[in-house]
DNA sequence: TCTGGGGTCCTAGGACCC
DNA sequence: TCTGGGGTCCTAGGACCC
């Protein structure tokens, strides 16, 4: 019989914070999305002062220092390396591990006797914490779905001590009446919307709809939640994550650009950055899509945006000839006179490096430009990301750079940013 | 004044073909 | 007045996830 564990981290980017600065225990914490522009991160005291996911912070910045809210921006590189060490531990404890986000990993419990498995899950969970500083939860079930429920059970019940088993279909019965539908994994606000016109409320009433109706009202995707609710497992474990099919890099910006030579250095970066990703996944693209637009929410300001996609001679992961398609792109959206407050580049049809269909008349020389990126890549990869990058590319301290105006030193992977430890 | 970024999957409908 | 049938492919948009 097969059995799944989620495993996630608490508050993560918040615990992250915690882990190098103990002072940070017992207040409470936040996160900021890219731009300082939302809170995506709160601890448990965060959330009690009616701090909610997603809540602009220009909006909560009072309330944030009435309250003594520790704020941060968000520092990927730190939950990145976080992230790779609470997955390290994972590999050691399963045969099998699904890395489903950047705090969210699926374990493969097959093999561990349904009587086992809470402490299992208690142990695992006293490890993580024990090794990396991380608090976590742990929901376990015959299926992915069902893992996910218990993991949100555990979450919300203190008493449980961070782990919930699902397996026992008596356990199941007791949890699924007091889970809002809108709570289980696949149910968003659409479907939560047409499932309570069906008296559908809970996750035990979903489980106990119609398959027919359920393929019905939510495609093939509402009836997997079903089948998956009670206990027939529709999703595998997946641990070699497909070949990625797009590729985008996009920023709000700091100030809102509203010159095209800024416009063309910030579209520059946002191409390097994505050449420099199609590389490190081995991919190329044949077209680059450009997008630009004036901030949604200014009502005053004459609004304007507008996207472009370029081809490609052929297909490319190459700096120079993605910063000269996003170049294109985006003197062709342009207009003067408006306050532009996001832009970037976006790939799909991605392919294998050195797949694509060659010219018979090439226009490059394809050996050179590939040579020159790997020289490109090895220079920032041992001095630092943008110490080398094609003129007019704007990298460092540009008004339109997305705000990290709050963020925390990268502790584990940069040394100048090593913690300090003092003894007296 | 200030509101994130990056993905996946599914379906409907149009274009096109014989 | 009556005006075929059945495919494939592509794209845009919706929905969902973290």
């Amino acid at each position: 019989m097969k059995a799944f564990a989620l495993v996630d981290g608490n508050s993560f980017y918040c615990s992250c914070e915690r882990v190098f600065d103990p002072k940070l225990a017992t207040r409470p914490v936040i996160v900021l999305s890219n731009n300082d522009g939302c809170a995506v991160a709160r601890t448990s005291e965060a959330k009690a002062l009616g701090i909610g996911m997603g809540d602009p912070y220009f909006k909560i910045r009072e309330l944030c220092d009435q309250n003594r809210v520790a704020v941060f921006s968000s520092n990927y590189s730190l939950y990145g390396d976080m992230s790779a060490r609470l997955n390290a531990i994972y590999r050691q404890w399963a045969p099998e591990v699904e890395i489903y986000s950047i705090d969210e990993s699926f374990l493969d419990l097959s093999l561990i006797p349904e009587r086992d498995r809470q402490t299992y899950g208690r142990d695992l969970r006293a490890t993580v914490h024990q090794w990396t500083g991380i608090p976590t939860c742990v929901g376990i079930g015959p299926t992915k779905t069902l893992a996910k429920l218990a993991n949100r059970v555990a979450k919300k019940n203190e008493e449980l001590g961070g782990v919930c088993d699902l397996t026992d279909p008596a356990e199941r019965d007791k949890w699924l009446p007091r889970i809002d539908v809108g709570d289980v994994w696949g149910v968003g606000p659409a479907s939560e919307r047409k499932l309570f016109e069906l008296g559908i409320e809970t996750a035990a009433d979903l489980r106990d709809m119609p398959t027919r109706l359920a393929r019905q009202r939510m495609t093939v995707v509402g009836e997997r939640t079903v089948l998956e609710l009670r206990g027939i497992a529709c999703m595998a474990l997946e641990e070699l994550p497909p070949q990625r099919k797009g590729c985008a890099v996009t920023r709000s910006f700091g100030k809102p650009v509203s010159t095209l030579d800024e416009m063309l250095e910030a579209v520059s970066a946002h191409a390097l950055r994505a050449a420099e990703k199609l590389r490190r996944h081995k991919l190329e693209t044949s077209h680059l899509t450009v997008f630009m637009h004036t901030s949604p929410f200014n009502r005053r300001d004459p609004a304007h945006g507008g996207s472009k996609t370029v081809h490609l001679p052929e297909a490319s992961a190459d700096t120079f000839e993605l910063i000269e398609a996003a170049r294109c792109g985006a003197q062709a959206i342009f207009r003067e006179g408006y306050r532009y407050a996001k832009a970037g580049v976006i790939m799909d049809d991605l392919i294998p490096a050195g797949s694509g269909i060659r010219p018979l008349f090439p226009a490059r020389d394809r050996d050179k430009s590939e040579r020159l990126m790997t020289a490109l890549d090895a220079v920032n990869a041992v001095f630092g990301r943008g110490t080398m990058v094609p003129a007019g590319v704007g990298i460092n301290k540009r008004e339109w750079q997305t705000k990290f105006d709050r963020r925390s030193p990268r502790y584990t992977t940069r040394l100048d940013e090593l913690p300090h430890a003092m003894a007296t």
